[in-house]
DNA sequence: ATAGCCGGGTGGTGA
DNA sequence: TCACCACCCGGCTAT
């Protein structure tokens, strides 16, 4: 039969109740990263207004990279009225920039219920796994196309981490220099001159890049070093 | 300015004449994969209603399988009221199983919107892309991006930007090499040596530091420079 | 890990 | 050379 393991702390949802009156067998347990889990499905589910909130704090973000690390696909189920939630909100912008992140650039995918019944009709659903109807059994892999471009991304996001750095001025530093490497070794000049940073940045960057590392004193690695 | 591709005969769905309140340029164009098309996304937008019959007439996954090979990301955009129209099918489920197989399988990114207004503000979003994702173990330190005074933290927080390098091998490669610059300039077989990492962390390491950079199509020196 | 806004710093241009 | 402005970075806030 089909058995899905819940949170011991979405009991109170609702949604167990309905899984199992749909035939389900459900394990409770522990579980520290989803809500559910069923095959490789790892399923955080929020209400509607958790959702906002948790995305504007960031926590959402933080919780769908740990499912994703920890199961094979991320799936966020969010229930309830979010047109309701949204309407609160001003800037509904800043809450689809988040969404789209959260699906394209971390690989979650998301799926929107009206009330616990329909969110346990959807797990069961998913768990059953009984649809493809017509194309080839892909393996559902949502997040393998964007190593591409990801590249690039991981070299600005390094060369950002610059004090007076942000994306803009990274892409223009790794478009005059080549390379990450070659950024980090550049010299004073080359910075003001080569890319279209100031002898004033450039001076205060390479300060930090030369600057010796001062070990601090109780260093748990010496430790473990001898 | 921000450039759209619109399909003819998305005229009078209402959305076009959002986007251009929005400041978006429209170009007009007679599309036979997607409706909207916005850098590297094609978009397909469907009422509720078109949604629910298309999903099982299986005219979905037809057009979802030709956006996607026609575009490098396949989006489809929902907009209505789904609720109103799930509650007429006396069996949700295969509406839920149809949706996860165009999610997971076909990979198609699918997003809800309640009226033309949001669906345009989230073209626009998406569009705009002018989001900027963190590496992927960026939130490494206590904070954010330290502000300046803190020498150290700063020092950390640059090496630890780099991907697998947490906190404590950023101190342990500071430790080691005396200096951020020093760090970036090591080999793969002085990491290996010198620090305690490993010489297959070292090799990618490497081979991210040293990555030629590939310029994007929307140079930002040519925006700068006009 | 969002978008928008604002303050402060920086670089480029034209006088 | 200097002043102005346009741009960018980074911090704050968000019903």
């Amino acid at each position: 039969m089909l058995r899905i393991v819940v949170d011991e702390r979405e009991k109170q949802s609702g949604v167990p109740d309905e899984l199992h009156d749909l035939g389900a067998t459900i394990d409770y347990r522990l579980l520290d990263v989803a809500d559910y889990v069923a095959g490789e499905y790892g399923i955080e589910r929020k209400s509607a207004r958790d959702f906002v909130s948790s995305l504007f704090s960031g926590r959402l973000f933080d919780q769908a990279h740990r499912i994703s690390e920890a199961y094979e696909t991320a799936i966020l189920i969010v229930e309830g009225d979010l047109e309701q939630q949204m309407r609160k909100l001003k800037n509904t912008r800043s809450l689809w920039g988040a969404l789209i992140s959260a699906v394209l650039d971390f690989h979650v995918s998301c799926f929107f219920t009206p009330d616990p019944r329909q969110t346990a009709e959807f797990i069961i659903t998913l768990a059953r796994g009984g649809r493809y109807k017509g194309g080839p059994r892909a393996p559902s892999l949502i997040g393998r196309k964007p190593k591409v471009g990801d590249l690039k991304r991981v070299q600005a996001s390094i060369v950002s981490s610059l004090p007076g750095i942000g994306p803009r001025m990274a892409e223009q530093l790794l478009a005059s220099f080549g390379s990450v490497r070659k950024v980090f070794a550049a010299s004073t000049t080359e910075m003001a001159v080569g890319a279209r940073i100031g002898k004033a940045r450039a001076l205060s960057l390479n300060r930090i890049l030369d600057a010796p590392y001062k070990a601090s004193k109780t260093t748990p690695l010496q430790s473990q070093l001898r």
